[in-house]
RNA sequence: AGGCGCGUGGCUCAGUGGUAGAGCGCUUCCUUGACACGGAAGAGGUCGGUGGUUCAAUUCCACCCGCGCCUACCA
């Protein structure tokens, strides 16, 4: 009895995970070294918004991370991965709002600075909870390198940045249509709009002519617009509207004379081939104001409230006024027809409020000199988009970049470092704050808007490492080595990385983007805390612990793919932490108290080598797929190992050794090195278990996170042992076959004869008596060249071998003769499939020889196989 | 409109140019000194449809059907 006996029974990860999270950060095994000469694995995580707390997605994308940077660990390299928290400007700025609006509070109540304030108590309590998540999961993060995207060091480098994009011309700032959320009141990057189909209408409404005449029909989806027409535009070689242009038409409502102009933008076969043009409402329209010399005119506010330029309207509502304009309209007779429309409406992402396209001034990126290289860089390999297909997407999206829109009318954020002066008027962008007017002296404002909570993320991989510096971190980490995250934010976050790394920090920012899927429920759905379907990594890991949540994760993780996570998978893997641990346990009761015995791998018994060899295979299928992004692989690989040929073969087979004095201390031997090995291979999913085993078993090192992985080894690879073995396995799956068909109790003894004409085999199954009698039940184990005609037994025909099992007082004939018949139809189906492709004389021809060869051997095994059952039942038939 | 992806056993999903796999569920048996979060043995699929390439197609190609997602300034 030695003290592992005090091991539980079963698994309890809250009893084992705080105590080794703590043990790990306390020894500094999670510091990165940039002195040190190992190869660099480098990578940061995707910072966590500051808006609550982590949801499955990111337990999903975070916990692969921390595979591949255990792995890397283990494997020999100096890792870096860097923790960060991100500001998300609008997202943290609406979270808080909405606190105060509990409060009955708006934030101009509290003031600029007072919300400010506000937002950073909330940052601290977001912050922390999330950081405390991190750790619960068991991720391996640099924290004496934790960032936070709106801290000093970061923003100087978003300053630096931005103020050289203004040198450089890539910053410029004007007045132009934007997206616009009436409700956030800010501007918002065309990407953070999204598209709702919707079921809308066309308005066809006329425009009398000046003259008198019938005027003209337009047809608009956003009637309140007309309020700003300055024009009616007609293609110019449409002959319908031809001898309009030029003329004169009167606007409803406001009775404003605006001209019919030509313009090949506009569309001859959408409505009536006239379209009203509203330059301060709309992009196109905007456009053609622009080349055509328009005036435009700004009906709205900020909030979507219509201004004094709408007349009667001024004060309405964006939606009363369309309505009530309609009526208007319909009162007039000036409505010619009203028709359904289906059109694509942009909304808010953040509050899914209708966004208005509004003419205002704003800060942009001038984005396509930034996005031919960074299509180069992937082009050409610099940059790997695993799975590669994303790398179309991303193609797709930066071949026609728009620019960028940065600037919003938040509170929360890097405040635009641009001061105009109030007596001169001149703008100024600056490193340094500025307190008065570098061309006159004058007094100065500093721009009020902030920037793209985005704009700060881009920079991630360098801005972290100490950029503008040239820090030993910089020389050591950038670029990264990969990049993992969802596909949700390609554009937003990982485009504008690629483009930000190149253009200043000299150099790709990582080599390699690994995408994720989303995290979907059991039925596929997407998971929202709406529809209450979605699932709390905490409620997990309290429930199954974190090991079974990062196996489960893993297992899943099979590349384009969604993971579909349900209870039930959940705990099958939870299943598995428990199966390792009490394999663990019996190793740890038969250890007696010592380092395990060595031995000579040659002279060991088949089992032995057996499995040893199997885990040199397992460790580099294991290696391979980690080295894909393979985590589904590298799971079930170890799934699939520890539980049927560890635990199911060789802890069964190993149990009939331990009693013998020769075989028993080499058993042990075996099976703590098999254990072992398979803990450091399973440490990357599952860090808890394993080091909490792996610390109670004989091992080297402080700690199994800086254990080295394990790599085949080539000598102990024995595939005539693992053949061998195949052969002993399929032999004991026969005989329990037989014996639960015939529902032999489990204590009954039975006897078996094993014949084969090959004396290998027969050598083979005379040295393994004691493995068959034992895994098979036998009373005794006779091994004969030819089988006996023995009546009334049951015999089975496997692979060369026959087996006979005299069933005295079981054997029942119409039982057997069915049995019997059901195994002859299946090999003659199969043997008629064979039959029919041998014959063809094409596929002799022209397949590969050894799918021939294969072929006409499994055939022969096959007839057979077939002789033997058809005598056996003709023996049956007789009797 | 364009792009991407998916359609494989009851469910959720892997996979492969040449005898179809997993987890869960299901059936039968088993409280054996690691584990009932367990053990043993099973049942269950014309791999969405139609053509094509091939000696051979679930796997490659085309088209079709169904379902997702992304991008897009048609008023």
């Amino acid at each position: 009895m030695t003290e592992s006996n005090s091991l539980p029974k079963a698994y309890e990860p809250k009893d084992v995970e705080p105590r080794w999270y703590r043990f790990w950060e306390e020894r500094g095994l999670f510091l990165a070294d940039p002195t040190s000469s190992r190869p660099r694995f480098a990578m940061v995580i995707p910072p966590p918004n500051v808006t609550g707390s982590l949801h499955i997605g990111h337990a999903f994308t975070l916990s692969l991370q921390d595979i591949v940077v255990r792995w890397k660990r283990m494997s020999g390299h100096d890792v870096l991965w860097l923790p960060g928290l991100d500001h998300a400007g609008i997202a943290t700025q609406m979270v808080v709002e909405r606190q105060l609006a509990n409060q009955g509070l708006r934030k101009e109540d509290l003031g600029r600075e007072g919300f400010e304030a506000r937002i950073w108590a909330w940052k601290e309590e977001s912050g922390g909870k999330i950081l405390s998540q991190l750790r619960l999961m068991g991720f391996s993060l640099d924290w004496t390198r934790e960032r936070f995207t709106l801290d000093a060091r970061l923003s100087r480098a978003v300053r630096e940045v931005f103020v050289s994009l203004y040198e450089q011309g890539l910053v410029y700032r004007g007045d132009y249509i934007v997206n616009w959320c009436p409700r956030c009141v800010t501007a918002l990057s065309d990407l953070e709009v999204m598209s709702h189909p919707t079921q809308g209408h066309l308005w066809h409404i006329r425009y009398p002519g000046k003259d008198g005449g019938p005027g003209v029909v337009v047809a608009t989806t956003r009637p309140e617009t007309l309020l700003g027409d300055t024009a009616v535009a007609v293609h110019p070689e449409d002959e319908r509207h031809r001898h309009l242009l030029g003329k004169t038409v009167i606007l409803p409502v406001l009775g404003r004379e605006i001209p019919v102009v030509a313009d090949p933008f506009v569309d001859r076969e959408f409505g009536t081939g006239a379209v009203k043009i509203t330059p301060a409402h709309d992009p196109n329209d905007f456009q053609a104001a622009e080349r055509l010399g328009l005036p435009s005119i700004n009906i709205m506010d900020e909030r979507g409230v219509l201004n004094e330029s709408a007349g009667p309207y001024a004060g309405f509502e964006r939606f009363d006024a369309r309505s009530k304009i309609v009526e208007q309209l319909t009162a007039e007779n000036l409505l010619v027809a009203t028709t359904a429309h289906d059109l694509a409406l942009g909304r808010c992402q953040r509050c899914n409020t209708v966004v208005e396209p509004r003419l205002s001034r704003q800060w942009f990126v001038k984005t396509k000199p930034l996005a031919e290289p960074a299509i180069q860089a992937v082009q050409d390999g610099r940059i790997a988009f695993v799975p590669d297909n994303w790398s179309k997407t991303y193609f797709e999206w930066m071949l026609n970049i728009r620019d960028w829109c940065i600037s919003r009318q938040l509170w929360w954020g890097h405040r635009i470092p641009a001061w105009t002066c109030t007596a001169c008027g001149e703008l100024s962008v600056s490193r340094q704050d500025l307190s008065s007017c570098p061309r006159c002296g004058g007094g100065v404002e500093q721009e009020r808007d902030v920037l793209d909570t985005w704009f700060s993320s881009a920079l991630f991989p360098f801005s972290t490492l100490g950029w503008p510096d040239q820090t030993p971190d910089l020389a050591a980490y950038y670029p990264n080595s990969a990049m993992m995250t969802g596909f949700d934010i390609i554009f937003f976050w990982v485009a504008r990385m690629i483009m930000m790394g190149i253009r200043f920090a000299g150099d790709v920012p990582f080599r390699q983007v690994f995408i994720n899927g989303l995290v979907r429920d059991e039925k596929g759905d997407k998971m929202s805390k709406t529809k209450g379907n979605d699932v709390d990594p905490l409620e997990v890991i309290d429930k199954h612990g974190t090991d079974a949540l990062r196996f489960t994760l893993a297992a899943l993780a099979a590349p384009g793919t969604d993971p579909s996570l349900g209870e039930a998978r959940l705990l099958g893997y939870k299943a598995f932490v428990n199966k390792l641990w009490n394999a663990s346990r019996f190793a740890l009761m038969n250890l007696e108290g010592e380092r395990a015995a060595g031995y000579d791998f040659a002279s060991l018994p088949v089992p032995s080598r057996w499995i040893l060899s199997r885990q040199q295979e397992v460790a580099d299928r294991v290696e391979a797929a980690l080295g894909e992004f393979r985590f589904d692989q590298a799971a079930h690989q170890l799934y699939h190992f520890v539980w049927d040929e560890v635990c199911d073969w060789y802890i069964e087979i190993a149990k009939g050794y331990f009693a013998d004095p020769t075989e028993g201390p080499r058993a042990r031997a075996v099976l703590l090195e098999v254990l072992e090995a398979s803990l450091r291979l399973l440490h990357p999913i599952m860090p808890y278990v394993t080091e909490e085993i792996w610390q109670r078993l004989p091992h080297e090192g402080e700690s199994i996170m800086v254990a080295p992985y394990p790599k085949a080894q080539a000598s102990k690879r024995d595939p005539e042992a693992e053949s061998q073995m195949e052969r002993l396995m399929r032999v004991v799956t026969a005989i329990r076959t037989i014996r639960a068909t015939y529902e032999v109790e489990r204590r009954k003894r039975i006897e078996v004869t094993v014949a084969s004409h090959a004396a290998a085999d027969r050598a083979l199954l005379t040295a393994h008596g004691g493995l068959l009698t034992a895994l098979g039940g036998l009373a005794s184990l006779l091994v004969v060249e030819a089988a006996p005609e023995t009546r009334g037994a049951i015999r089975q025909a496997l692979d060369g071998l026959e087996l006979v099992i005299p069933m005295a007082g079981l054997f029942e004939i119409e039982a057997e003769q069915a049995r019997l018949s059901k195994e002859l139809s299946k090999l003659e189906a199969e043997r008629l499939g064979l039959q029919k492709k041998l014959d063809n004389p094409q596929f002799v021809e022209r397949a590969k020889p050894e799918v021939v060869a294969e072929s006409r051997d499994r055939l022969a095994e096959l007839l057979a196989r077939r002789a033997k059952v058809e005598a056996t039942l003709a023996e049956l038939a007789e009797a």
